[in-house]
DNA sequence: ACCCAGTACCTTGCACTACAAGGTACTATA
DNA sequence: TATAGTACCTTGTAGTGCAAGGTACTGGGT
C-alpha cells in the first residue's frame, strides 16, 4: 500500500525548474560547482553534489556553459563555469517559459479562490 | 552528441508541478478526467491523456481523491473525482511548497537583473 | 612521517515522472 | 453495420534527481 509522500511531492515540484536556477546563477558570473550549491541554499533550494555535477556536465557537453580550471589554496583546483552565448539565449527562453508557468499557476489558483 | 532541447527542459519544468495544478482543478467541484485535459490547455498548461489517468489512479490510491462513476448520454460513464479531507490539506501544503518555491525563484532573479 | 578533517571533483544504481503509442468500450449518426 | 466521437486505461521508454560511494588535493595536529 503506498502512501501519499508530501516531501517527495514537493521535491518532484522543484525538479526541472533547477536547471533555470542554475543557469540563473551562473549568469551572474563565473562560479564553481560548490558554490553554487551554497547561493541555492541561501534561496531555499534544495540541491546535493550528486545533482549539480551531471548537471553541469550535461550542460557543458550541450554548449550552454564553458568553464576554466582555476589552482586553489584551499583544496583541489576548482572549475569555474561561465554562460557561452547559446547558454544566455537558453537562459532567455527558460525565463520566458517560467513567466508562462507561473501565469498559468496564477490564473488556476485565482478560479479557485 | 546530444543537443540541448529547449521544449524538453520547458516540459522538465512543467512536471511536478502537474500534480498541484491537478488538485487546484480538481478542488473546485467534482471533475472527470477530460474535463481536467481541457481546463488545463485553456491555462496553457500541456498534458495529455497517457499522463492524467495514471496519475489520478495513484492520488486516489493514495487516499487524496475519491470518485463515483456517471452515466453520459454522449458516451461510456465517466469518473467524477473530488478531494478527500487528506487531499484539501496535501493541496494547501502542496501551496504552500509553490509560493516558496516561486519566492526562490524571485529572488534569484532579482540578484540577476 | 603519518593521519584526519575539509574541500572539490565525479560515478553508479535506483526511484520517480511524463509521454508516446496503443487498446477497450460505450453512444449516436449515417 | 460501419464510422466518428467520447472516455476510460495500460505498457514501454526516456529523462531527471538523489543516495551512496569513490578519488584527490590542502593544511593542521601529533
Amino acid at each position: 500500500m503506498t502512501k501519499f509522500n508530501l516531501e517527495n511531492a514537493e521535491a518532484q515540484m522543484r525538479k526541472g525548474i533547477l536547471e533555470y536556477c542554475i543557469l540563473l546563477t551562473i549568469s551572474r558570473g563565473e562560479i564553481y560547482a560548490s558554490d553554487i550549491l551554497k547561493e541555492l541554499k541561501e534561496d531555499n533550494l534544495i540541491v546535493v553534489e550528486g545533482t549539480i555535477y551531471p548537471l553541469l556536465s550535461r550542460l557543458k557537453t550541450d554548449g550552454l556553459l564553458e568553464y576554466r580550471w582555476q589552482e586553489s589554496t584551499e583544496g583541489p583546483p576548482r572549475k569555474y563555469y561561465k554562460l557561452t552565448e547559446e547558454g544566455k539565449n537558453s537562459l532567455n527562453h527558460l525565463k520566458k517559459a517560467w513567466e508562462s508557468l507561473d501565469k498559468s499557476i496564477k490564473s488556476l489558483t485565482k478560479k479557485t479562490s
